[in-house]
DNA sequence: CCTATTTAGTTGTATCTACAAAGGTTGCAG
DNA sequence: CTGCAACCTTTGTAGATACAACTAAATAGG
């Protein structure tokens, strides 16, 4: 017995409703540490893969590269991270600095306090069901850009 | 029995990811009449809600009153909509134009071909399951923000 | 009436986002 | 070795997002 056979309404207006309120909330919180949420999901990531290359961040946060060109640049001017060179003359390395590392240690404190006020006022309920609903999705649309279904 | 106690990983960032890989989605076919993901909303709301202040339809949009500004613009310049005059001298009233409601028609078409080709990329059970579930979270940190709780 | 406060909208500034195109590099075919 | 295709990253351009500060106008007190 579905709620409905068709879904009401646009998904992606809800998701960027949605978005803009919980970014809002995080950064509130970021603020404390001067990182904004997505400086601090960026160096999270670099700091866990290492020297990465660009492509392949870009990659993982299904972000555009140019756009994780241009994201990389405020946070290498604060010195929190270094584009350096790569295997090749044609690609780069990315990793934190130790001034990222610590940065990046206070903006885990301030996270956790957000994500832990995010989980009362939503609910612990909602926020797990959620988290599997959008990891399901984030899946499902990723496999088929990669086009791995074949093999 | 629960999936987990407590949430893995960061809210913010999978909705971020997720909004990035549905808004491109949408913005693929929304670019062939010529509008971005984001007008086509905007568009639709001042369709829908009439002639409205600004104001107000930044809170239904859950976007920041400077944002409505800077988005109003573009799509002013296009003469797809006007802000004009409201009451009093300090107030403003945003309606849609001729223009406006034929592109806005043609986006519809658009948007349906987008919506459908999603349904069918995530399957049904899961897009019908996450706008209920974005939908209750957007009320819950609505009616948090509106401070309604207390009368 | 006049000032203080609140309200409505815009501007300054900074960052995020992505498509299209450009600039080099690598690798492969001939 | 030469030329061309594929690859990696950055730039050009345009729009989205929001906080802080600002302008202007309505309103409340006195």
């Amino acid at each position: 017995m579905k709620n409905a056979s068709k879904p009401q309404g646009c998904t992606n207006l809800k998701l960027r409703q949605l978005g803009r309120m919980v970014t809002r909330h995080y950064d509130h919180y970021m603020s404390e540490v001067g990182l904004k949420n997505t400086q601090y999901a960026l160096l999270s990531h670099v700091v866990k893969l290492g020297p990465i290359r660009p492509g392949d961040l870009a990659k993982r946060m299904q972000m555009d590269a140019s756009t994780l060109t241009r994201n990389l640049q405020p946070m290498a001017a604060q010195g929190w991270l270094r584009v350096g060179a790569g295997e090749n003359a044609r690609s780069r390395l990315v990793e934190a600095t130790a001034a990222g590392h610590a940065i990046r240690a206070e903006g885990q404190r301030a996270w956790k306090a957000a994500q832990l006020a995010l989980n009362e006022r939503l609910g612990m309920e909602c926020v797990l069901a959620l988290h599997d609903l959008l990891d399901t999705c984030i899946a499902s649309l990723d496999e088929e850009t990669s086009d791995a279904t074949t093999h």
